[in-house]
DNA sequence: CCGGACTCCTGTGCGC
DNA sequence: TGCGCACAGGAGTCCG
């Protein structure tokens, strides 16, 4: 599923596909993947809305967001929820499967172009259509915590400060820190021996700095090895990511814990299965300091 | 106001 | 072998 480091490869995969490129055309072949939960959504959505006839200037991410961004200012916004993937085919290639295909761009490039395909079978992801990259990140991208790629402690002691939910359920949290998922709040809590049901505010400040260099050393080291593929994701050109196998509980209850040997352990916390180590990662349940009045 | 529960959706994998 | 069902999860919404 696709998190932050799978639309960060997918977006270096994509740049010198994109970058300097024309749309020539747009076929959307669902509409209701544009614009979803919009209350202002007009009706029809016209093509250049979809970036028809603009040149792609730049690709910026944020979280899991990926935005397009034109020359004119046009920009879509792109997130794959679950299951979903953007795929150059280059020139009149076949594309690999074309079920779940919601749109189309036929985009014209130095190497004379080709097609640019998103799919999304859960369609849980969704595109955004704004007039300025300023409107898109006012709605997308101010909605959301600092990008999880390069968080500090600072910021991420600054935003757990006040929780008291479970540190699981506010890393999965997009308003908290945007772009961790399920695959790596588990990750990184493993990674900074942290229990996933420690309360957020408890956890010490020498912890959350463990905890902001895990998270940091965890997305980059995936985003080296082109992402985790669980199921359906791919890269800009359609290929698998290598990170899975570097897993070191997400997907493995039941397997030793490669750092001590103890059996690791699956419980739910906010809905999601979770997995770690009970005997090196350490449980946070009081808060640190007493709450002011 | 905060946090937990529910909802959307389809492919996969397991058990019978 | 084949069928059917539980399960997976990002994020918006609702409710206590």
């Amino acid at each position: 599923m696709p998190e932050l480091p799978e639309v960060e490869h997918l977006k270096r995969t994509l740049e010198p596909l994109l970058i300097g490129a024309l749309i020539r055309g747009v076929e959307l072949r669902r509409r209701d993947v544009v614009n979803r939960r919009v209350r202002s959504r007009r009706r029809r959505i016209a093509s250049a809305d979809l970036l028809a006839g603009c040149t792609i200037a730049r690709l910026v991410r944020h979280g899991k967001n990926l935005a397009i961004v034109s020359k004119c200012g046009r920009s879509l916004c792109v997130h794959l929820g679950m299951s979903g993937q953007m795929v150059f085919v280059p020139g009149r290639e076949r594309m690999g499967d074309s079920m779940h295909v919601h749109c189309v761009w036929r985009v014209q490039n130095d190497n004379s172009g080709g097609r640019l395909v998103f799919r999304d079978p859960r369609r849980f992801g969704g595109i955004w259509t704004f007039d300025s990259i300023k409107s898109l990140r006012q709605a997308r991208f101010e909605q959301l915590g600092p990008d999880a790629l390069t968080i500090t402690p600072a910021p991420l002691r600054a935003a757990l400060a006040h929780s008291h939910r479970p540190i699981k359920a506010a890393l999965l949290d997009q308003s908290v820190l945007a772009g961790v998922g399920n695959i790596y709040a588990d990750e990184s809590l493993w990674m900074a021996r942290i229990h996933p049901a420690s309360i957020a505010s408890a956890i010490p400040a020498k912890r959350i700095t463990d905890l902001a260099r895990g998270i940091r050393m965890v997305l980059r080291a995936s985003i080296r090895l082109g992402g985790s593929t669980i199921g359906t994701y791919l890269d800009g050109n359609g290929e698998a990511g290598e990170f899975a196998g570097s897993h070191q509980v997400y997907g493995r209850a039941g397997e030793p814990c490669g750092r001590c040997g103890r059996v690791l352990a699956q419980v739910v916390i906010a809905q999601r299965t979770t997995v770690f180590c009970m005997k090196c990662q350490k449980g946070y349940q009081q808060p640190n300091k007493p709450a002011r009045a």
